[in-house]
DNA sequence: AGTGGCTCCTGGCGGC
DNA sequence: TGCCGCCAGGAGCCAC
């Protein structure tokens, strides 16, 4: 599921291609991803060029620039409003902005996949764009640059995890006082933007941070090491380009490596590739969690429920496989 | 305000 | 073999 690591290899692969091309039209074909008509996108998006890409968290924007051609300086495409707040006769820059959610695919090529497309970007020279989505959660927004502040500021997003606001004193002040479980406040966008699950339990186990221990019982030390774990955690999905663990894959088809170095996420009954304990699986806020019980013991306070959850008691320590070896390290 | 739970959505999988 | 029900999870929404 495509969180911030792969939403950044997706940037750098459209990168190589996509700045330069004239989107010449917006086309949907399942109007569960379009969040707006199909003449308000194109209204922002058609006859513009793609100018640069950026990422917001789990966010992909497409900045374009002005409207191009004999459009242009006549107040804007033809065509009558299908409705909604309309863009009217704007014919300056715009972004695109579109969240993969769990399957969402960005796949750049000649010709149509074997999948249906939730939406295609008809560029020139002609390539087009295409966005699959099996289980169509994924959403395309298009909009005036100077309203992009208010998109992000009224879903309550977070700081950059590699932005300057991202700093161990922000992220002390953020986990103070919260009950809820750790796991929980990593998943929450408006607390650190771009951490999903995968990345969750992967900077929980680098941390050596029970996912249940609530988040005001993190020590200052403690936090410190959430803060590099965070950091190490995301860089290294980056450097892998991203995990293909369901469907992800970039715009050219490559699917990413870091699934091939989990230490905990979906390794469930299977030893610790620290110390040999079988991680474990528990459910938190509705998500399956993945952790070592050695590593990432369950000394401090632990969250409103989580004795419960965990049956009462603190579950034995497993014996290592006898054909474990340690891994060289 | 903070927190937890439900919902959307569909392919894959286990159980019968 | 085929059918049924469950599971996966990002984010928005709602209830407490």
């Amino acid at each position: 599921m495509p969180e911030l690591p792969e939403v950044e290899t997706v940037r750098r692969r459209l990168l190589t291609c996509l700045p330069g091309l004239l989107l010449r039209e917006v086309v949907v074909n399942d109007w569960t991803v379009a969040v707006q008509t199909e003449q308000e996108l194109n209204d922002y998006l058609a006859g513009r060029r793609v100018t640069g890409l950026r990422r917001r968290g789990k966010y992909l924007l497409v900045d374009v620039g002005p409207l191009e051609g004999p459009a242009a300086g006549s107040g804007g495409p033809a065509g009558d409003r299908a409705g909604g707040p309309a863009a009217g006769s704007y014919a300056g820059p715009s972004v695109a902005i579109v969240h993969l959610r769990m399957t969402g695919q960005l796949i750049f090529r000649p010709q149509p996949g074997e999948r249906p497309a939730r939406f295609e970007w008809r560029l020139e020279p002609a390539t087009t764009l295409f966005f699959q989505d099996v289980r169509r959660f994924g959403r395309l927004w298009a909009l005036e640059p100077a309203a992009e502040e208010e998109f992000f500021g009224s879903r309550g997003m977070g700081p950059e995890p590699f932005g300057p606001e991202f700093t161990t004193a922000y992220l002390r002040g953020a986990l103070r006082d919260r009950r809820a479980p750790l796991k929980a406040f990593l998943l929450d966008q408006r607390r650190i933007a771009g951490v999903g699950n995968i990345y969750a339990d992967e900077a929980l186990f680098r941390a050596r941070l029970h996912p249940l221990r609530s988040a005001g019982s993190v020590g200052p030390r403690e936090a410190q090491r959430l803060h590099a774990a965070i950091l190490e955690t995301l860089q290294a999905g980056i450097d892998h380009e991203g995990s293909s663990i369901e469907s992800f894959i970039d715009p050219a088809g490559q699917r990413g490596r870091f699934q091939e170095i989990l230490n905990v996420y979906q390794r469930t009954g299977e030893p610790c590739r620290t110390c040999g304990t079988i991680v474990e699986r528990v459910v938190v806020g509705g998500r399956g969690t993945h952790y070592c019980p050695h590593c990432q013991p369950r000394r401090g306070g632990m969250a409103a429920g989580s004795r419960r959850r965990l049956g009462g008691t603190i579950p034995p320590r497993s014996a290592k496989p006898a054909d474990w070896e340690a891994p060289d390290r």
